[in-house]
DNA sequence: GCCGTTTTCGGCCCGACTGTTTTCAGTCG
């Protein structure tokens, strides 16, 4: 099983012994077991062929590493089974609809006999929920609300998508005179590939006209919570966005605590309690630890002696860290590494020196190739790769081998005019569905840089499809592998292979793996890219642009490859065209 | 169920808002 379905074992006995109220220490060790395996780059399948033990992951204890194992060796739990007996495997989506929780669940399974959101439905609409003690005919609203959306937006929005909704109410709150700063927290600024809502944090003297102005957003459609200082809503595209307001000398507490993740944070205040701190939005607190929580403190959250709050940088300062770029906030080792002063320095846009996969009106680009040319000139690039399609891709216009030596002439041609950048003959190649390329070897030794990938049966089951890209990978040509899962955001899901197969693969035949940068493939993700970098594979952060304007893409190919705690190292160009080529060769 | 610079028991992160309450549990982030 893989490391991600584990997790979802996991996560899903966790909620189970929730319904049924189970210790919540008890519940939450599952939750965190789950996290743990989900964030875990090597498959847990091989731990034991690489001499490690599951316990050594931190919240895998005896129990938890025999679950693990059960799972491997036979594809399922026991527990799980055995708990599906009494409860019904439909009640786990009503834990997930807004407002709902396990208690509420626990409630509406137990008396009212409810086990589906249908059937949950079906009893709010009959007006049997707002009977049950504890709710109440708002309740009963809200669950039909929450049960309408929970069909329609089953899915987080990409990055992409949520850019183009932030931007703009951004700009209209900051027209604000009271707004002082405004910034987007939350996995946005963590930059995540799919955000689920918006955190918005303002720092207002006034904070009346600013949530008035928030709650008077044209492209508000419901508004869900509405305090001083905390207002929810969800826009016309589904999304939900939440604003909260604070002091000035609460601001760099509230960054940390609203840009997340949860988990880091959790991190930092176990940390906290350690050098006899408290941390909340509100700042860095001195808790007096003669008493275990004096009533004072339990009563006002800004008592005992405030020691930071204003900036990330202090609140970081205060519990002896380093400042934690937001894309490291996972809880996957920064804490530690902040502490050590040992966080890696992050690649940057500025890093790049070229651009390796690109498409020309040879193929389905928009832009020609000398035009495509000038817009990577114009971005300060050293080289760029053009790799139109190859020809079984017909759809696009791809190439034969015929097409591609007349476009190396006019390739030559626009090159031969332009000395300050240096072109790089390649091609996309088609990963043909029995392994072997779309284009001849001859054709190939033509080119600079072989790039490879799939984009045809999809649907090949999983064995076969491992098979075939690791015969494309072992290739002797091959250099690059693009887009290497093939997902597409919220439209399709990646191919299903042995992932980790692949990329062992590619280290042992020297062939980089592509980050693709365009906000919908953002192909490979993270935890793949981690994995990458420790088995030592180059990464190469690429747009995929189909015009000039995609170009510009580029940025969530860093933002990504910085939550994956790449340098510039790791990212091939980043080097002077020789070095990349010098690499490349096999 | 996990964990240990308070180490094999007794802890395990913090606060706002809502709805249904009449002092608070549940949910959310």
């Amino acid at each position: 099983m893989t490391n991600a379905q584990i997790a979802a074992v996991l996560s899903k006995l966790g909620d189970l012994l929730e319904i049924q109220g189970a210790n919540p220490f008890r519940v939450r060790a599952y939750r965190n077991a789950a996290r743990t395996v989900e964030a875990e780059t090597t498959p847990l399948e091989r731990f034991a062929e690489e001499g490690r033990e599951l316990t050594e992951l931190s919240g895998i204890g005896k129990d938890m590493a025999q679950s693990i194992q059960e799972l491997n060796e036979t594809g399922k739990l026991s527990m799980l089974e055995e708990m599906f007996e009494i409860v019904p495997r439909t009640l786990l989506d009503l834990v997930h609809l807004p407002g709902v929780g396990p208690k509420k669940t626990k409630k509406l399974w137990e008396e009212l006999g409810v086990t589906s959101v249908d059937e949950l439905e079906k009893a709010a609409n009959a007006g049997r929920v707002a009977e049950l003690d504890g709710f109440g005919a708002k309740s009963q609203e809200k669950i039909l609300t929450g049960i309408a959306e929970w069909r329609q937006h089953q899915e987080r929005m990409p990055l992409g998508d949520a850019d183009h909704q932030v931007e703009p109410l951004v700009a209209y709150l900051s027209e604000l005179p009271q707004v002082e700063r405004l910034e987007v927290a939350g996995s946005y600024r963590r930059r995540r590939e799919t955000v689920g809502d918006i955190d918005l944090l303002a720092i207002a003297t006034e904070p009346e006209p600013v949530m008035e102005r928030f709650l008077a957003y044209p492209e508000v459609e419901r508004v869900d919570m509405s305090g001083t200082t905390r207002g929810s809503v969800v826009l016309g595209s589904g999304l939900q966005v939440d604003l909260r307001i604070v002091p000035p000398e609460s601001y760099g507490a509230a960054l940390v605590y609203f840009t997340g993740s949860k988990e880091h944070n959790i991190k930092l205040r176990q940390r906290a309690l350690q050098k006899g701190l408290r941390v909340s939005e509100y700042g860095v607190f001195e808790s007096d630890p003669s008493e275990e929580k004096s009533a004072e403190e339990k009563a006002d959250p800004k008592a005992g002696k405030r020691v930071a709050g204003a900036t990330e940088e202090e609140v970081y300062k205060a519990l002896d860290l380093d400042w934690v770029p937001p894309e490291l906030r996972e809880d996957r080792g920064e804490v530690d590494a902040a502490a050590s002063h040992s966080l890696p320095r992050l690649i940057e846009l500025g890093d790049l020196k070229g651009d390796l996969q690109m498409h020309s009106t040879w193929s389905d680009g928009k832009n020609s190739v000398e035009e495509m040319l000038e817009g990577c000139a114009a971005r300060g690039y050293e080289y760029f790769a053009l790799t139109d399609h190859s020809q079984s891709l017909a759809m696009t216009g791809g190439l034969d081998e015929k097409r591609l030596r007349e476009q190396w002439k006019e390739i030559d041609e626009v090159a031969a005019r332009h000395p300050e950048i240096r072109f790089l003959k390649s091609q996309e190649v088609d990963i043909l569905a029995d392994g072997t390329l779309d284009t001849d070897d001859e054709a190939l030794k033509g080119l600079d840089i072989v790039l490879v990938s799939v984009h045809s049966r999809f649907e090949l089951p999983e064995k076969e499809q491992t098979e075939r890209i690791l015969k494309a990978v072992c290739h002797p040509l091959v250099n690059i592998l693009a887009h290497p899962t093939g997902r597409i955001l919220g439209r399709r899901k990646p191919y299903p292979f042995d992932v980790d197969k692949v990329l062992r693969a590619c280290k042992d035949h020297n062939v980089a793996v592509e980050l693709n940068a365009h906000p919908e493939r953002l192909d490979l993700k993270d935890t793949h890219l981690i994995r990458a970098r420790e088995l030592g594979i180059p990464v190469v952060i690429s747009t995929d642009a189909h015009g000039v304007k995609e170009l510009g893409l580029i940025r969530y190919g860093i933002e990504q490859a910085r939550r994956a705690w790449l340098q510039p190292k790791h990212v091939l160009n980043t080097r002077p065209v020789d070095e990349v080529l010098k690499m490349l060769a096999k």
